[in-house]
DNA sequence: TTGAAAGCGCTAACAC
DNA sequence: GTGTTAGCGCTTTCAA
């Protein structure tokens, strides 16, 4: 393993050749006698030398590589997500880059990722001007983000409307008293979203706050059992509280939906493989991934023309739990 | 090179000053006035400009960025390992990019990724010299691979001396009878890698085979129970079809572990939210990820000198499935 | 505080 | 087949 630094020059001159030569040889091109081609190699690696992706790169003039932003890869929804947004990635021949921003400034992160990829998507709870100025004229997609963005294109969720359905669809099946796990995860200090829009469609008799794990849904369902024993569906912020919660209920004694029903957000695949499985309101993840490499594309192909906002509405999934 | 092409050549064409200058006022640089400075970054939002990341890192010559390659995100297994390992990369300053192989070549995943990344880590199932070739010169780092590997480091994973502690303490805790549900995920004719170190170790009553999947995993343990009802222990192939076991248990009114024992390998965090939760034969991830690091940070400081290997044994964590 | 010159390491286009 | 010539777009001296 020889010293580092080794360019291109110093092959060529090892092996006696010009550096085009060794560029053929190393891409495998055509044009390029097969013992020339040995010998080239040879010199390659008997130098270490490995070839500068940057200077590549930048001699070829192309490259299509998306960032993805999410809090976290131990979060099955955002995995989930990040390996939709992948696959239209890769089908469209783009590199794909995670990044993850628990314990990051998101603008910080942003700015980082700027410096490998040609458009970032993903959650990005930052104000619109920072994300600007952390990446220059980088395209980006923000998901579930604030819709008044004039820098960056926003997909919104329309968590509002699916909610509406849901409450029908559930009181239909014979939900009567409702209550909510809910789980503050930007410091937002009444409550999420999440349970301000829920607050508004349907009348919480009770609401209990939950850290955004399994066991912790489980004792939150807990308490709200104690706290309000005639609520007959729990809603909770999301499938892995739900999914906590269903362990809860199991932990006293419970059966669901028999003593309590329960409803999950999200709609991740993890809820399946619950006993009952859980119902949930998904989000349509396929149609995120695709909504932002269409952006994206757009952007890339100069077809863009100003930031954009598209709508996406989750819909009700109704398993065994509720 | 999305969009435009607008260089810094233009920006300072436009804000009429030198090039350097224009690297001065995009970078955050001292020794620029003030004025000067917003008169640039002026003319850079006017005309769109965005720096390129190839140019910028070929002349500034410094740059960490790894890429973890796992064969889906759509498995708890791999996004759990890509977490642990983007935690130490980012501890240490590097970028990461992950990668799938689902549905590809992995040395053409590699030859891609080698276009944007310093190291490789990952599972990669492909010949030695074909990882050389795909990626020359390049520091990679090979998770549970063939360790007699000359060009790349490895990270074994010694399953086998994981699993004579796995059956040893089964024994104590009152296994007597066992049977496996395997995967075969690579297309081994005969079975899986750890189909046959059980067997070595342990007399197998029965194979079932499944898919890697929680729903082909319940399939599996249905029918293993037909085949094989004296059988009080399963060993599942990993986790997640363990998981799909105790799922299949309970379908066909079995006690876990009453009427039979399920044992899982892994130790994915997943299995805790099962009822009961799942034994495991728990792979040491952070460990994995640890080791990873080092290898790939010695060959960055050129300390390297060779390849290496690394031996990590897994470890039983008994929960309350067997 | 600013600019001019000199690369960074590689590849495309065109000669030979 | 192979070499020569020109960049790719940016940063880093170092001089002004």
């Amino acid at each position: 393993m020889p010293g580092k630094n080794v360019t291109i020059n110093d092959v060529a001159a090892a092996a006696g050749v010009s550096r085009q030569t060794v560029t053929r040889a190393m891409n495998e091109m055509a044009d390029i006698a097969p013992a020339t081609r040995k010998r080239v190699l040879n010199a390659a690696e008997q130098l270490g030398y490995r070839p500068s992706r940057f200077a590549s790169n930048l001699a070829r003039q192309k490259h299509r590589s998306i960032g993805i932003v999410v809090e976290s890869l131990r979060n099955p929804y955002y995995t989930d997500l990040a390996a939709d947004i992948m696959d239209v990635a890769t089908e469209r021949g783009w590199q794909t880059t995670i990044a993850t921003t628990t314990g990051q400034n998101v603008d910080e992160v942003v700015r980082e990722l700027a410096m490998h990829v040609d458009a970032i998507v993903g959650y990005l709870m930052a104000p619109d001007e920072l994300l600007q100025t952390a990446a220059p004229g980088l395209p980006i997609v923000r998901i579930d983000a604030d819709p008044s963005a004039r820098n960056t294109h926003v997909i919104e969720l329309d968590i509002a409307e699916g909610m509406r359905q849901l409450i029908a669809e559930a009181r239909e099946r014979g939900s009567r008293r409702f209550a909510m796990i809910d789980c503050v995860v930007l410091g937002a200090a009444q409550g999420s979203t999440r349970r301000g829009l829920l607050h508004e469609i349907v009348d919480l008799e009770h609401v209990e706050n939950s850290e955004l794990t399994i066991e912790d849904g489980a004792r939150a369902l807990i308490r709200l059992r104690e706290a309000a024993p005639a609520v007959d569906t729990v809603i909770a912020f999301n499938d892995l509280i739900g999914i906590g919660a269903i362990v809860g209920a199991h932990q006293i004694g419970l059966a669901v939906p028999g003593d309590i029903r329960i409803i999950g957000i999200d709609g991740l695949s993890l809820g399946e493989i619950m006993n009952p499985p859980l119902s949930t309101l998904a989000i349509d993840r396929p149609a995120i991934a695709r909504a932002a490499a269409e952006l994206i594309a757009a952007d890339f192909g100069g077809t863009g023309g100003g930031v954009r906002r598209v709508s996406i509405a989750p819909q009700p999934v109704w398993r065994n739990s509720a």
